[in-house]
RNA sequence: GACCCUAUCGUCUAGUGGUUAGGACACUGCCCUUUCACGGCAGGUGCCCGGGUUCAAGUCCCGGUAGGGUCGCCA
């Protein structure tokens, strides 16, 4: 029998990095396998769902690259699907969902009270065999020792969370449930209501939850939860997919940045680890950055460019060469993206802005001594034919013999003068992409600064 | 409160009875570099506690402790 996985997220307006982190390893399954990955939006709750919670759902799972074989196409509900076990909506099923209720109510498995429809739960343990934790024997807790039956139908009319979840598995063939751990206590009901319907279960494979690095449960407003702060800081979305696979879960031989072809051969249930990871962002991190040296230039420019745009520089108004010759320079030099601001925003503005540290120096920086090497320099910048890092470089060696001063002192000045900034990408470099023209501007703006 | 899961450096992990307990991130020092980085070299830190089984336990069993999860007309 075929593998079928469904990942079924529940619209609230975000993507938990947990919620990705299970995504994905039920889409890592379904490719080991040649299985399908099903995406089911488990919108039962009408109060806080909304085609914008959506979106932000199949936008995060997209930007992963974890495509879905079946599914919605787009976040409205009444929209097309790709499949044959749709609607894949919850919000669409409700006939559904009421045929199946009718069936256990007609069975006597099921009944009424108070106009919600409760479900009449075994009392004693129930056993649930899981592929990653094992077989768990779920006894019931003292509540449930009062009153174990439990509501499938509000007295609204509208199904809820655990109804709702088996008869989509049931329906939409799904044959292996890989989920959080936050479920597995809930499983029991899960298993009870699918031999109520007289069917097997689905198989089990509860994953290890995603915690903060303190160890503290990981909430809408920590740090990192959401998947959409690693898509808006520019992160590769290669490095997020690597570093979420080896939580929980690692290839053997100490590997640590692994092809996702390779993952996904590799990739089975029965070595997922069982304790709960914490988040380290220093690792991620440093992922991303070794990702972003071996990528390609033209697709560290793709990923830099929202970065630079939502900055407010006019990336527009500069030729897509000139562009790519700029992040060239700070392309290794990046730990995170929004770096690229740092390093790199002086290529594109038209007024050289000095950081504080710069403006700090100006009594140090700014003096009559140094105005003198600066023309100097500038002169011999205006007499390079070629302005190439090279030539650059050996006119700055050649100007600082002449005048018989070390180097520094006249890198200095011309870093602060077309940067702003002391630091940065190697001078040369990023003199010969600035170019003669806005060389030559920048040099003139801070001598005009400098006292005669 | 009851029930369930878990426990190797600060973090992610390798380890399935015999190892000097390995790797990665982070950290510290040195080298390289007249920016910041990169890179290279070196270094420290760990089997939660207590019993038991065994010639031998990080590894198996029991208890404790700690962390996480669940017990809802939320999902």
């Amino acid at each position: 029998m075929s593998v079928r996985v469904r990942f079924a997220p529940s619209p609230t307006g975000y993507l938990h990095i947990g919620g990705a982190r299970t995504a994905l390893f039920n889409w890592l399954y379904a490719r080991h396998t040649g299985g399908t990955f099903v995406l089911r939006i488990e919108d039962t709750d009408t109060a806080r769902n909304s085609q914008e919670a959506v979106d932000v759902i199949l936008d995060g799972l997209r930007w992963l690259g974890l495509n879905w074989d079946e599914g919605p196409l787009s976040g409205a509900a009444e929209g097309p699907g790709i499949g044959q076990h749709g609607p894949y909506f919850q919000s669409k099923r409700g006939a559904i969902y009421q045929k199946r209720v009718e069936e256990l109510l007609s069975k006597g498995l099921a009944y009424e009270r108070e106009g919600a429809v409760r479900f009449k739960m075994q009392r004693e343990p129930v056993l649930i065999p899981d592929l990653i934790v094992g077989d768990v024997k779920r006894e019931l807790t003292d509540r449930e020792e009062l009153d174990p039956d439990f509501v499938i139908f509000r007295s609204d009319g509208q199904p809820v969370f655990h109804f709702v979840n088996v008869v989509d598995d049931l329906e939409m063939g799904i044959t292996h449930v890989i989920r959080g751990e936050d479920h597995l206590s809930n499983t029991a009901k899960h298993i009870a209501l699918f031999q109520a319907f007289g069917v097997p279960a689905p198989k089990y494979g509860h994953i290890p939850l995603i915690l903060n690095i303190d160890g503290t449960k990981m909430s809408k407003r920590d740090q990192g939860a959401s998947l959409k702060s690693y898509q808006d800081g520019g992160y590769a979305p290669e490095a997020v997919v690597n570093y979420l696979c080896l939580l929980g879960w690692s290839p053997k031989e100490n590997r640590e940045i692994v092809p996702l072809d390779e993952i996904v051969a590799m990739f089975d249930l029965p070595q997922i680890l069982r304790h709960n990871a914490r988040f380290d962002m220093n690792k991620l991190n440093w992922m991303n950055v070794e990702y972003f040296k071996s990528m390609t230039l033209d697709r560290f420019v793709t990923l830099a460019l929202p970065v630079l745009r939502q900055a407010g520089l006019a990336m527009d108004n500069y030729s897509p060469e000139y562009i790519r010759a700029a992040l060239a320079t700070v392309k290794e030099k990046v730990k995170q993206m929004p770096d690229v601001l740092q390093f790199a925003a002086f290529y594109f503005r038209d007024t050289v802005v000095f950081d504080d540290a710069a403006k700090a120096a100006e009594p140090q920086d700014l003096t009559a001594e140094s105005r003198g090497r600066v023309e100097k320099l500038r002169a011999a910048f205006a007499s390079d034919s070629v302005f190439t890092a090279d030539s650059l470089q050996a006119a700055l060696k050649a100007t600082a013999t002449t005048l018989g001063v070390k180097a520094g002192l006249l890198v200095h000045p011309t870093r602060i003068a077309c940067t702003g900034s002391g630091i940065g990408p190697s001078l040369y470099h990023l003199l010969e992409v600035l170019g003669r023209e806005r060389v030559l501007a920048r040099l003139d703006a801070m001598i005009a600064r400098m006292p005669v």
